[in-house]
RNA sequence: CGCGGAGUGGAGCAGCUGGUAGCUCGUCGGGCUCAUAACCCGAAGGUCGUUGGUUCAAGUCCAGCCUCCGCAACCA
């Protein structure tokens, strides 16, 4: 195909079962950026992205918004592929696990491993309960009862398939002992043998009855393929392969040399899919990258907290390469990155503007201004000529080694103290005194072109993170010699100065994004003033409402939102209800209080306490409860 | 003793295999004017959560404790 060293990298595919988050699309720009760097570095890269469409989830979701699984899933993908386009990302496959050849090779795949005897018919056996309808294992039990309404439970025994993965457990110890790099960073690798491995391994349930969506066991119809060997395979279905015979393309491509994924599937990727693959006779991906996670704040992005970013919105408002550069430079190798626009405002502001952008700006101005552009390789004989060129080398040589091992991060700010540097170097040399004498001409000529030629390396390095911005370079430098090294272009003719990212004015934005958030929460709370259906007399007739004394409370061990409240509601019998006000009561500011209980609400045990009730609160506020008190009035008392 | 992560100048973070505490932003003072109110220099500011231990020497290793944050359990 190519006489160059092929590179397969891959992301994990998004789950499509709704729009992707900022979180989310760090995956697809974080391979993205590794893809650049690999092409650039002469690398035959081929780098697939794509979605993950089955599951219960989503019958459940399409169930919801009144469509069939298959339309609900077309629309999510297409809203991650605009996302992921909205990102510059350059993918040579978007593969859709609801695509037909997919469908039709997994299930070869797992009519292979059926046959061979590695996936097995087996019985998942639990505790369920009946009422709940819900299985459990015996460790989610509570006192031996269901943990969700505390009743007894029964054996229940279902059909499922499973796969041996005990049996290639040794194989893949031994795969990680000679291949030390094959999980990064190494704390993930020892959080998989120490947790998984080394207490050892059991088969894993790789279908299920209790959905339909999904890819139907080829030969038992009552049973989908479970996410496991569905969504891994798209990394080996994606590019040709055929338990049959697969594609050239496959054959020249796998194994991949590089998984791309978030922390949180490293197990999937590290235990199951080797395992998988080790079934089916096919050598193990070189490499699979458990990234850290992008955050809002102090919180995982969540829909329900409200404080969902998405990508796409952020690149329409300060631009693509804003965006990936604040996520390749903010998310360092192991640790979380947080987002804010706080954050992002000004780290765009100093970094991309006033560092680099300026830089790139003000010294093709001079080289317009002082020589019409055209400025030629001279003399740098000067201390600080030797001293920014050796700079330059040991900034390409640091960005490599940071790049070949993903420390993106590290590599981006390598990159932006050369660009500081660079700034000092315009300092110390002051062309602009330079320029006032014609007897040092030549002298500053020789700085422009130490500069250019600083920022046409700059420019190298940084395509993989903002490659619109730095083809802005290429052009202002009219210079499209890409190789590494400095002084490796003879004569420079520079175009016209276009700055390359305009400063930001953060109290302004802030102002306007937070009029938006309220604009956007004001709505939500107007929403949900009426969201409930009417219900008749007759419905709430069925509530029994008491007035209780609250005769005494305490804390309950283990449950952080928990107090223990026992009421005398009138009757012989003390009544004990569990009550979630801990965050904003303290049990002796209750106690004495008489307050209003539902007294004939199905009790529930929450955290090994028997709750017989609720009581009547309030929710006031952002982060605000107060528990409605009916003093003075007698315990026992109906209200209606 | 549920699991995991974290506690370093005002904020956000680096500090791997132990040996004078760094970076970015912010603040203050100065310089420069080619440039995007940008750029450059300097200063102030930290007993590195706490206690004890190992060591000639500990943010850096060990043990205990405290606090914060996720997850799990959980707002009946």
């Amino acid at each position: 195909m190519s006489d160059k060293q092929k590179f397969y990298i891959t992301t994990a595919i998004a789950y499509t079962s709704r729009k992707p988050h900022i979180g989310n699309a760090y995956d697809i720009v974080l391979a993205d950026m590794i893809a650049r760097y690999k092409k650039m570095m002469g690398f035959d890269v081929y780098l697939m992205t794509g979605s993950d469409e089955h599951g219960q989830k989503i019958e459940e979701y399409a169930k919801a918004a009144g469509i069939s699984p298959k339309e609900y899933v077309d629309n999510v993908s297409s809203q991650i592929k605009a996302v992921w386009d909205s990102l510059n990302t350059c993918y040579d496959k978007f593969i859709r696990t609801t695509d037909s050849d997919h469908e039709l090779t997994v299930q070869k795949i797992f009519k292979k491993l059926y046959e061979q005897g590695d996936i097995y018919k087996g019985y998942y056996e639990g505790k369920y309960c009946v009422p709940c309808e819900s299985f459990f294992t015996a460790s989610q039990l509570v006192d031996g009862k269901c943990p969700d309404c505390g009743r007894e439970v029964i054996d229940s025994k279902e059909e499922a398939y499973f796969l041996k993965l005990s049996k290639y457990q040794d194989k893949l110890l031994e795969y990680y002992e000679q291949n030390p790099d094959f999980i990064k960073p190494e704390s993930r690798k020892n959080e998989m043998i120490n947790n998984f491995l080394k207490p050892g391994l059991s088969d894993l349930c790789v279908s299920r009855t209790s959905f339909k969506w999904g890819i139907p066991v080829p030969f038992d119809k009552e049973h989908v393929i479970y996410v496991w060997i569905d969504a891994l395979s798209n990394y080996i279905t994606g590019i040709g392969y055929d338990p049959d015979g697969s594609e050239d393309k496959f054959n020249y491509l796998w194994p991949a040399d590089l998984h791309v994924i978030g922390k949180d599937i490293v197990r999937f990727h590290t235990i199951y899919w080797p395992i998988i693959l080790m079934a089916l006779g096919l050598p193990l991906p070189k490499q699979v990258l458990g990234h850290p996670w992008v955050l809002v704040g102090e919180d995982k992005m969540s829909k329900s907290k409200g404080n969902v970013i998405y990508a796409d919105e952020l690149a329409e408002q300060f631009g693509i390469d804003a965006v990936r550069y604040y996520l390749l430079s903010e998310v360092s190798f192991t640790q979380d990155g947080t987002i804010t626009y706080e954050n992002f405002i000004s780290k765009f502001n100093s970094e991309l503007a006033n560092t680099l952008g300026n830089l790139v700006n003000r010294c093709i101005a001079m080289a317009n201004k002082y020589f019409g552009g055209k400025v030629a390789k001279g003399e740098a004989s000067e201390e600080c000529d030797k001293e920014l060129i050796s700079c330059a080398q040991e900034t390409i040589n640091d960005y490599r080694r940071f790049m070949d091992i993903y420390h993106n991060a590290d590599a981006c700010e390598t990159v932006m103290s050369f660009a500081k540097r660079c700034n000092k170097y315009i300092d110390e040399t002051a062309p602009w005194v330079l320029a006032k004498d014609d007897s040092s001409r030549d002298r500053l000529e020789s700085v422009l072109y130490n500069l250019l030629e600083c920022i046409r390396l700059i420019s190298i390095m940084l395509y993989p993170v903002i490659p619109d911005s730095c083809e802005s370079i290429k052009k202002q430098l009219c210079c499209s010699c890409e190789t590494l090294e400095f002084s490796a272009v003879s004569q420079y003719l520079t175009g016209e100065a276009v700055p390359l990212f305009a400063r930001l004015d953060a109290a302004k934005i802030l102002e306007e994004i937070s009029a938006k958030q309220k604009a956007a929460q004001k709505n939500d709370n107007a929403e949900n003033v009426a969201v409930l259906s009417e219900i008749s007399v007759e419905d709430f007739a069925k509530i029994e409402l008491r007035a209780a004394e609250i005769t005494a409370c305490e804390p309950i061990p283990k449950a952080k939102k928990l107090l223990k409240l026992t009421l005398n509601d009138g009757s012989s019998k003390p009544r004990t209800v569990a009550s979630g006000i801990a965050k904003w009561y303290k049990p002796e500011d209750l106690t004495g209080h008489t307050v209003i209980v539902v007294s004939n609400l199905k009790p529930a045990k929450l955290c090994g306490v028997e709750s017989q009730g609720m009581i009547l609160a309030a929710d006031c506020a952002e982060d605000q409860v107060k528990v409605i008190f009916a003093d003075g009035i007698p315990a026992g008392s109906k209200i209606r």
